[in-house]
DNA sequence: AATAGGGGCAACCGCTCTACC
DNA sequence: TGGTAGAGCGGTTGCCCCTAT
């Protein structure tokens, strides 16, 4: 007996969000935040599944996201999480602030991998691999049982196999914040650098072209938000200060609680 | 200058978990 | 207690951009 599906699929729109969707989103969720997602793109005027919406705004539109190159640190801190936790994307990112579970994954799958890989490490593991194989071809068969095996296993784990210890962090906010505007368990600001802010302008629109937005909000301008980098803002050394305070203000003003963007 | 290939990232899919009735 | 709906999570896919040829 399948599930019914999370929405109508039938007439809603998939793929790249541009710049006049994610402006309504913001908007929408700014000023009444979410009683549950599958009425946000109504309510908003989106022809979007609302699970499409809620991963937009955690993935992308959140204002505390810190957008960029993960650090260092940051790295440091994935890979040591990832030894404890394994593939457990949500967890590891709950301690990053200002990181996503799907970005930390798409780093990990790309990047970080790969260096553990040229260390001669098992990504998977974290063991040392053992140093034998001189067979480029056997190489590339083991990278293949790698993924496979890494896919297996976070499967396995999904259902409980493997270390479940609960992350001691973390409001995880289940559904108990619902109503809440975000209830993203990271805590710091930041977000959009000038290039993620690009890069985020030729993913919403396809040609590539900068972000156009329409007309400003009447409370205020989204793309200023999206844009804005939130790190100087709320550090105070940024130029945009002001305008950071003012938006604040504002978020204030139509009963937004600004603890949940700090 | 044009083209092909690879890498990176945003978004989707499908499953599981949890809350509610 | 079982069924249903909603939310969250992890894996995968597809597109776009960059680089090498």
């Amino acid at each position: 007996m399948g599930r019914q599906p999370c929405c109508e699929k039938v007439g809603l729109k998939k793929g790249p969000w541009t710049a006049e969707e994610d402006q309504k989103l913001v908007a929408f969720l700014l000023s009444h935040g979410h009683c549950c997602w599958r009425l946000v793109p109504k309510l908003a005027g989106l022809l979007r599944c609302g699970k499409s919406c809620r991963l937009r705004w955690t993935n992308y539109l959140r204002p505390d996201l810190k957008r960029g190159l993960l650090s260092d640190d940051e790295e440091k801190l994935v890979i040591d999480l990832h030894s404890q936790l394994g593939n457990r994307w949500s967890k590891i990112a709950a301690r990053l602030p200002g990181r996503t579970d799907n970005e930390i994954k798409n780093h990990w799958n790309t990047h970080i991998r790969k260096k553990l890989k040229k260390m001669g490490l098992d990504p998977v593991t974290h063991q040392p691999v053992a140093a034998s194989r001189a067979d480029p071809l056997e190489d590339l068969q083991q990278e293949h049982c790698d993924d496979k095996a890494s896919s297996q296993e976070s499967a396995g784990s999904g259902t409980g196999a493997g270390a479940e210890e609960e992350a001691p962090t973390s409001a995880e906010p289940k559904q108990g914040a619902a109503c809440s505007v975000s209830t993203a368990s990271a805590v710091s600001p930041s977000p959009c650098s000038s290039s993620s802010a690009s890069a985020s302008a030729s993913a919403a629109t396809p040609g590539g072209a900068d972000v156009d937005w329409p007309d400003p909000l009447d409370l205020f301008q989204v793309d200023a938000i999206i844009d804005m980098d939130w790190a100087s803002i709320l550090s105070g050394s940024g130029g945009g200060g002001d305008i950071g305070v003012d938006l604040f203000d504002q978020c204030s003003d139509v009963g937004f609680d600004q603890e949940v963007w700090m």
